[in-house]
RNA sequence: GCCCCUGUAGCUCAGUGGAUAGAGCAGCGGAUUUCUAAUCCGCUGGUCCCAGGUUCGAUUCCUGGCAGGGGCGCCA
């Protein structure tokens, strides 16, 4: 685990940061001095700046319980030393523009309460959102660390369901995170290609296929091989309750060791390990049906995948990486660090791990599980020799990469330390309908839920009158809303939790939801649009950020950012019915940073504070490599936008200086929001 | 039996040792004939699973319980 993924270069766009280390100057100057020789004790991270309970408390808060303790005072001491000794060092931060001017500090007990001057603080936060170099929105500077995310690994024996697309959602956002954190992100996929399972739809394709192709039947090709799947296991427990009425078992009567004993005798599973058989002797026949059935798969995945906005840097094959595995295995055992038992299996003794023994070859000599993971394990730091290695699988398996990593270790390589599982918890379905289960055929399938949920955007958007009905991008608007609704709802909670699923609450686009966020997207998009069509405004007046395209528009979500693929500020064309094309990727006004001194008003202050916020909030969640942080803050910073979009007008205010500084608020609140939006691979539409 | 995860408002969840524990949903009552009502405001709602411990201070850390979920040598 690497706890710090910051680095120095965003500190610059955190000016909270800057006072929390500015009072930790004040600190040592006043005291810190006369303890020479011993090693620093205000360690900075160590001490963080909060806010207070109350907005009438202050903007900002500094408690002072660390302090006490390393510098051996009373907190309340510190406080009231820091009240005197601050505001000098702060007001000379505040000349260079570095953090927003202070009002007040107060020392309130143990606390150091700071109050904020309105008009500074949108000046300093605006000012950072607009004009930073790099533009806002790039990956911070390069950290020089590479971490490999492995994520999705489904299987091509059936379509992809609602715990792929968390898997899916984890994996897509933490590339988004960790590569805005500034380092270099490998996203590959493992795809699970052979096996029984595989050899099941196979068999059940040559039976009752009748040589129907994805094109004949107009189904996605995952979904027709799928169909194969649960038309196999269902015929397989028709077969194993005729097998058990046969021999007099009743069917409540069938636990796993007879059900294990019945597929030992059925005639179907016999056909499967046939052709398992047949593939492993390269039979060309089977083989080339595996590829052809395999390729309507990948041809199926493809489309979720781009629908979702994941991509790969490289896929894996379980079919090709496990006899690698095997390799490793037996050099194990030449070696002595693995065991062979009697019976022929191979087995790693894992008790200084504090875990059981674990086999790694059958006594048939065949491979498990595991033995594919190990193989794929060196292939891959082979291939990219990265810093570290991450998977992102179900929190079913931990034992299994407890294992893996152990076993690693016992092979002495050097990287084992640097591998990382990222579990998360089951999806379940409600009403006790258990686990998702694609062998029944009951799982929620990812594509119909995404349709549907698009269909759900689709009626909103129309009622709501301000999309053209007739626009071909409508069927990108609405999925762009359904996803936003299905990519907030699973990516808030944390990634250990299990989800039980409620198709109801992800329908729901009103209050904590992906919408919500959009919404507030696209009401600043329609703002600026109505300020330049009645000519307050001038689209040449836009300051842009240029972010790369699919962020900024509609259609398949946010793909992983790529350095070096920002198109040019002059890329984009004027000519949308809708208004400038630009609008969308605004990130300011020209001469706003400037008028921002005019902004007062509470709502105004609170949705400053809101947006200083996000970087230490990015750096939270690349720290603890979860999406949750950054939903949970879009969110507040929703909430933080409406309450002001209520009670300050925009375009009607008093004054056109003052109407100026809020449409560059609302621009700099708008690049948030999409910037927030994009890391957890949410679209951010301009109108809806 | 052993290991891991979870337990906070009626429901779904935030809250990584600090001030009076917060949102959304649900319920009730409101919002300028509005720059988009997918919004906002108000009210109602809490033994933070229980018991000990550490600490100036614990929902947060430790120990032991309880409850739910997951896992535990030839499934993946």
């Amino acid at each position: 685990m690497h706890p710090q993924t910051a680095q120095a270069g965003q500190d610059r766009f955190d000016f909270i940061l800057r006072v929390r280390d500015l009072l930790l100057e004040v600190l040592r100057n006043a005291w810190d001095s006369d303890r020479r020789g011993s090693p620093a004790p205000l360690d900075p991270d160590a001490f963080t700046v909060t806010r207070p309970p109350r907005p009438e408390m202050g903007d900002l808060a500094f408690p002072c319980f660390p302090a006490a303790k390393r510098l051996g005072r009373k907190p309340n001491e510190i406080a009231a030393t820091l009240a005197d000794r601050a505001p000098a060092a702060l007001d000379a931060a505040a000349q260079s523009g570095s953090i927003p001017r202070i009002e007040g500090v107060r020392a309130v007990g143990p606390y150091l309460n700071l109050f904020l001057h309105s008009g500074s603080l949108a000046r300093t936060i605006t000012r950072q959102i607009a004009s930073a170099e790099p533009p806002y929105g790039a990956p911070l500077p390069d950290t020089g660390r590479t971490t490999m995310v492995e994520y999705s690994a489904p299987n091509t024996n059936k379509p992809l369901h609602v715990g792929h697309v968390r898997n899916n959602l984890l994996g897509l956002s933490l590339c988004n995170l960790l590569a805005a954190a500034g380092e270099t992100v490998l996203p590959v996929n493992l795809v699970n290609d052979r096996g029984i399972h595989i050899a099941k739809s196979m068999v059940a394709y040559q039976k009752w296929g009748g040589g129907i192709t994805p094109q004949r039947s107009g189904q996605k090709g995952d979904a027709l091989v799928g169909s194969f799947y649960v038309r196999f296991e269902n015929a397989l427990r028709e077969e194993k309750r005729r097998l058990a009425r046969d021999q007099g078992i009743a069917p409540d009567q069938i636990d796993a060791s007879t059900e294990r004993r019945l597929e030992e005798v059925s005639p179907l599973m016999a056909e499967a390990r046939d052709c398992l058989r047949r593939w492993e002797q390269r039979d060309p026949e089977t083989r080339a049906l595996w590829e052809t059935m395999n390729g309507w798969v990948y041809e199926g995945f493809d489309r979720t995948y781009r629908r979702l906005g994941c991509r790969f840097r490289k896929w894996y094959f379980e079919s090709e990486t496990y006899g690698l595995g095997k390799q490793l295995v037996e050099q194990g055992l030449e070696k002595g660090v693995f065991q062979r038992a009697d019976d022929g299996s191979a087995w790693a003794r894992l008790e200084a791990f504090g875990l059981k023994d674990k086999i790694l070859l059958r006594s048939d000599g065949t491979s498990v599980y595991i033995t594919q993971d190990l193989g794929t394990a060196v292939l891959k730091f082979d291939d990219f020799g990265m810093d570290r290695s991450i998977y992102v699988v179900a929190s079913e398996q931990v034992l299994h990469f407890k294992m893996l990593f152990a076993l690693l270790t016992q092979l002495e390589m050097p990287w084992a330390a640097q591998c990382h599982h990222l579990s998360y918890g089951l999806v379940t379905l409600p009403h006790g309908m258990g686990k998702l289960k694609s062998r029944e055929g009951r799982a929620v399938d990812a594509d119909d839920l995404l349709d549907e949920l698009a269909a759900v955007a689709r009626r909103k958007a129309l009622a709501g009158g301000y999309v053209d009905p007739s626009a071909v991008e409508l069927d990108a608007l609405a999925d762009a809303i359904g996803q936003g609704a299905l990519k907030m709802y699973l990516l808030q909670v944390g990634a250990e939790k299990n989800i039980q699923f409620d198709p109801d609450a992800t329908i729901d686009f009103e209050g904590d939801t992906g919408p919500a966020v959009q919404y507030s997207h696209a009401r600043i998009c329609s703002i600026v649009r109505k300020g330049i069509a009645a000519g307050q405004l001038a689209t040449e007046d836009l300051l842009l950020a240029p972010l790369p395209d699919p962020f900024a528009g509609l259609g398949t979500g946010a793909p992983l950012p790529e350095k070096g693929s920002m198109p040019d500020r002059g890329q984009l064309a004027d000519d949308s019915p809708r208004g400038p094309a630009a609008v969308r990727i605004a990130v300011g006004l020209r001469g706003g940073v400037d008028a921002a001194e005019q902004l007062g008003a509470p709502e105004e202050k609170a949705l400053c504070i809101e947006l200083a916020r996000f970087p230490s909030v990015l750096r939270l969640a690349a720290g603890q490599l979860s999406p949750a942080p950054i939903a949970g803050y879009l969110l507040d910073l929703t909430k933080a936008y409406a309450r002001f979009y209520h009670n300050c007008p925009v375009l009607r205010a008093e004054t056109e200086e003052r109407m100026r500084a809020r449409v560059h608020l609302c621009l700099t609140t708008a690049a948030t929001l999409r910037r927030g939006l994009a890391l957890l691979g949410i679209a951010a539409p301009d109108a809806m």
